[in-house]
Order: structure tokens, then sequence, then C-alpha cells
DNA sequence: ACTATTATCGCCAACGTTGGCGTAACCGTT
DNA sequence: AACGGTTACGCCAACGTTGGCGATAATAGT
């Protein structure tokens, strides 16, 4: 039913070849050819078929991107990275929920590949496993934000997380809190165990104790940040700080504080991680650590371009720079 | 380089249609050749192409997603719907952002179109223009999200938007408010019209006059929320409640009566639209109109699912009810 | 024993494109 | 007039599947 060559080249009275041709800008042609294949083109609303293309030239100019959950607020900013750089570039991205599940990671990252996509950016759900290194090896160029591992034909993109918890953590203790909690994520993986390292590296810097028990972890949730929050500071009344894993978390924080009739930051200061959105509209305003979510998508599908246009090449890991941003709540 | 039918049929010592015909499930096939296939598959770690597949079948059990900006907060949850609801049943989901623009939106359903997508679902950003008809006639299934045109081959999810205008400007009106001003969003748009029109509603059923001065719209984000509101409480002081077109816009408008030192709700209630996580979060906690994102998702999806399964039949719109969910900005 | 009927499987064409190669026609050169 | 070189185009095979149909062997029916 929908056109295609044969009936363009039929109408043209030329070779399919010929329009193949000057659908691709390629090769040697007469213009005045060219010109009577472009007005058929344009008369029968001719547009090549991507699938038959992709059949022989083995590129379906298309991508996927795969994140924990996208109802996360932390991801739809660095989806939106990806995106637009992926369409600035003719690419279609498939976008895919992990929630964090490495089998159904390993799932998706199977159907992608009978998808035939060019490549692949994954923020994997603990620091990556062999799927990666399978996906990159049999199939395609393949970009991970917070990756631990190293594997070849795989790119990484870090955000420093550790040195943004050693921050956050290190502007609470400057404050003058000697007994800092942690509400901390879903374990195990790699982005909570560099908070963790951050949160400890600030702890010794300024010869504090770390206390196994001032860290409670779950799922990374408002509900959840509320509860390990009442339950920490009911249990250790002496813990003025909390440095929270992300951001809804710490909301979650600071809705247990006033429930509690604590002041934030007088009684109990609060520092996020990740500076969502939320965070400047909450009250007292969080404060938190910055990532660039929009930049990370953008530098993630860059590299993947990268790799596309240069599959040989190998490319350094990128490092992704935090910030701490002062608002009310610490 | 990846491997293919022909390879396992070599190597079982059986015809490319045998081994398509135990990938497929279908015809007889002896239970012992059927194994031994199989067992090659197996061994061979093959994968059928679905790309070479589509090209036959004309299926490639793929669908866009086309929504206005993702990193919005009203889209996420939506998006997290269709996407399960499309994973349960095998299919990808092409995500893609217009920005409200509608050659944007024209030239990313094309784009699509050119990848053969099996269908498409839509939240125009007006209420839907030729683009959405030309992908229904040439190409194939698609639903709209609150869509205002009928076009045969699209199916439509419609919130009930205009009611749930109607139901938030009545809580405020039945508080003892008569001056309502409203903070519209970008225009035109459908939900922008009927959140208008259900503003209109409930002031007309309380024999309220409708004061065009008093509705400015603009971009519905939360700075421009906070500027709109600062115009019309210092230019229009009699007004003491704000009916907001989304969430977005009213937590800006909650900004912007602390910052005029107007307590919230007593000097100023405001109400939001759609529910997002953040009405529940900022201080004073949203009054607003909840509108079930996830099961929007959902009902788009199996809509769109159901059209594939039964190319001929034709589906009745489905309306999704919304709901006042009372919190303490109004 | 001979035919009718299955069950099982193979062969060929098609899906819509691109790559490799071939070949006329034309050009200018000697 | 014969030649090498270019320009412009056509032909054929391939990409990895599936659909239609035909072929063979096994089985059943009489």
């Amino acid at each position: 039913m929908p056109v295609t060559m044969r009936d363009v080249a039929r109408k043209t009275g030329v070779s399919i070849r010929t329009v193949s041709r000057v659908v691709n800008n390629q090769g040697e042609i007469s213009d005045e050819t060219r010109q009577r294949v472009l007005a058929t083109i344009e008369e029968l609303g001719y547009r090549p078929s991507k699938v038959a293309r992709a059949l022989v030239t083995r590129r379906t100019e298309t991508v996927g991107f795969v994140l924990g959950d996208i109802a996360n607020p932390f991801f739809p900013e660095i989806a939106r990275g990806v995106m637009d750089t992926a369409e600035a570039r003719g690419y279609n991205v498939f976008v895919c929920n992990s929630d964090g599940n490495v089998e159904q990671e390993a799932r998706i990252l199977q159907s992608l590949a009978d998808h035939a996509v060019d490549g692949v950016i994954i923020y994997p759900g603990f620091g990556g496993g062999d799927d990666l290194r399978a996906f990159a090896e049999h199939h395609g160029p393949l970009v991970a934000i917070n990756c631990f591992f190293q594997y070849p034909g795989v790119s990484r993109v870090m955000i420093d997380t550790r040195r943004g918890a050693k921050l956050a953590v290190n502007y609470l203790i400057d404050k003058g809190h000697t007994a800092v909690g942690m509400l901390a994520g879903q374990a195990p993986s790699l982005n909570l165990m560099r908070r963790v390292r951050g949160y400890r590296d600030a702890l010794r810097a300024h010869g504090l104790p770390f206390v196994r028990e001032w860290v409670l972890s779950g799922p990374a949730v408002v509900e959840r940040g509320a509860e390990s929050t009442r339950q920490l500071l009911t249990q250790y009344p002496q813990i003025t700080a909390i440095f929270a894993y992300n951001d809804l978390l710490a909301a979650g924080a600071i809705q247990a504080c006033k429930e509690l009739g604590l002041r934030v930051p007088d009684d109990c200061a609060v520092v996020g991680f990740d500076d969502i959105e939320l965070a400047s509209l909450i009250t007292p305003s969080l404060t938190t650590v910055r990532v660039d979510k929009y930049d990370l998508g953008w530098q993630a599908m860059t590299r993947l371009l990268e790799m596309l246009d240069n599959p040989e090449a190998s490319f350094p890991p990128i490092y992704l720079d935090v910030e701490l941003v002062i608002r009310e709540s610490a």
C-alpha cells in the first residue's frame, strides 16, 4: 500500500537504482534526471522505508535509553537531554524502565538488540553487570551512566557523586553539626556506595566517628524518607543534621521534622542530592547537591554518537562535576 | 556477523522454512525436529531479526508516544503507564517531545511513520490537526489524549477537564470567594479552553461575572505562575483566590503570595490542577484536581492495542474522571 | 495392493532497499 | 579512426525473514 521506490522508478522512467541514488545523494546523476525523480517523489509522496534500509545497511537510526523509572523526577530531565541530542541527528529513542532490576535490565537490552538499535545509553541499577558486556560485545556501542565496571566497547559518563556527598556533609559539619544521620537509598547500588563513601570521607576528615546505626536505607521515595527520619530522630535525639541520598528522601525528612515539631534547619538541618525541581519549591527550600541532568543526557548521547561515527576508537570516561546549592534547609 | 536462520538451518540439517516454523510456533512440525531446531537455536544463541521480520509482516512491534515535554512532571507518570502496558505485550516505545509545537508534532509523526511504528499515542499540543488525520489515514492506528477533533482511525481518551475546573472553582466560591483570578497556560490549547470554560461555568452558576483581565496566560512554569500572580494581586487587590491551569503555576502562585506577605489560604486561596507529586509536598500543600496519570497511560495504550488487534472496529472515546483533592492551600 | 489422506518438510518468491559491477554514450586526444 | 577516460545509468544479488505451494513419505482406508 505505501509507495515504494519501484513506483517512483516506474513513473519517472528510470531504474530503481537511480532513484536510490538521488534519495541518498550519492553517485553521478545528471541534474535533469535528479529533478525528474525528485518531482515524482514529491508528487507520489514517497518516503524511503527505514526498515528495508536497515536490513541492508544494518543501521536503524534508533537508540535505546534504559533508566530506572521515568516517573522518578531525577530521570526525565536526563531523558530530555538524550532525546534532544538524538533528534538533532535524526535518531529516535526507545525509552525503557528497568526499575533497577538487573534481570529486567538484561531483558530490555535483549529486546533492544532484537530491534537492532544502533546503540544504547543505560543507567544501570547496580554498578552494571555482564549484560552490559554482552550487549557491547555482540551488539553495539553502549554508554553507561554511573557505571562501576570497565568493559571494552562501553563508554562511561560519571557523576562525581562521592565528591558531592563529601561537599554536602562537610558543609553540615562546618556549620557545627557533629551528629549527622544519613538516609540511604535502596541497597545495593553504586550510587549509594559512592554517597556513603563521601559521607564517611567527610566524617573522617573532621575526626568524627562513623555510626552505622545512623545510616538507614530503603526505597528512595518521600514516604520512606519521612519514616526513616522519624525513626532516626526519635531513637537518636543527638542527631541534628540529615544527609539524604536524594531530594525525595530529603523532602520526606523535612516533612517528618515538621511533624515532630522540629524546626528546619535550626533543630535539624537537611541536605539532599540531585537538585530536582521540587527542591527549590518545598518549604524550607532544600539545600542540595546539584547535578546538571540535562547536560548529563547531552553528554551521554553525544558520546554515543561519537562511538557510532568512530567504531574503532576508544574513549575516556567523562566526569561530570557537581555543585552544592545552599538554600534554606541547611 | 549475527547468527541467522540460515545458520540454524544448516547446522540442524533442515530448511530455513522449518526453522521459521518452529520459531513462530506455526505449522506442522514433528516433535523430534522441533527439539533439534530448538537445541541449535539455544546453542548458537540465535535471535530472530525483528527488522527482517518487519519487512515482510509489516509489523515492527513498536509504538510511538508523542508528548509535550517529558521534563514536565505531568507527563512521566503517563509515560510510565504507557510503557508498562506496552512492555507487557512485547512492544517497545519511542518517546518524543513535541513542545506543543504543531510543526514539530508533524515532523515527529512523519519520523515515526518512516520507522513503521505499528501505532502512536499522542497528546497533541493544540487540539490536534491534520497531521493526526494524515497519520491515521496513511499509516496506522492512533490514539489521541485530550484531542478535540474526531477523525476516522483515531481513538480518543479524554480527561474531563472542564468538570475538573468547575469543581475547583465551585469549591472556591462555596468557600466564600467572589473574586477568583485564573492563571492560564500557554494559549491556544484545548486543555486551556476547557479549563477556562469550567472556570466560567462555575462563575456563571453562581451569578458571578467573568472578568477577562483576571485571567493571565503564559507558559505553564513556576516562575511564570509567580510573576502572573504578583501582577494579578497587586493590580486587582480584590482577588482572594486563584485557580491555576496546572500545579506548577499554582506553586508559583503560592511563592508569590509568600513574597507579598499574603497568607495562603487565608489572604489568598490557591487551587491547582493535575495533582503532580509536588502538590502534596509544598507548603501549604496544594488543593488540586487529580487526574490519574498512570491510568491515563494505561487506558491509552490498552486502547491502541485493541485497535491493533482489531483494525476494522471503531471505538468510542474513553472519558477519564477527575477528582478534587482538598489540602491546605484552599 | 492401490488409492486417498495426512503429516512433515523443502523450494521459491517476495518484502523495499543498497552495493558491486557492467556498459553504453560521450568527451577530447592523437 | 582508434583510444582511454569520464559520465550516467541499469542489472543483479544480497540483507533475514515469512507465505504460498508443491513434494515426499507415512499412514489409513477399502
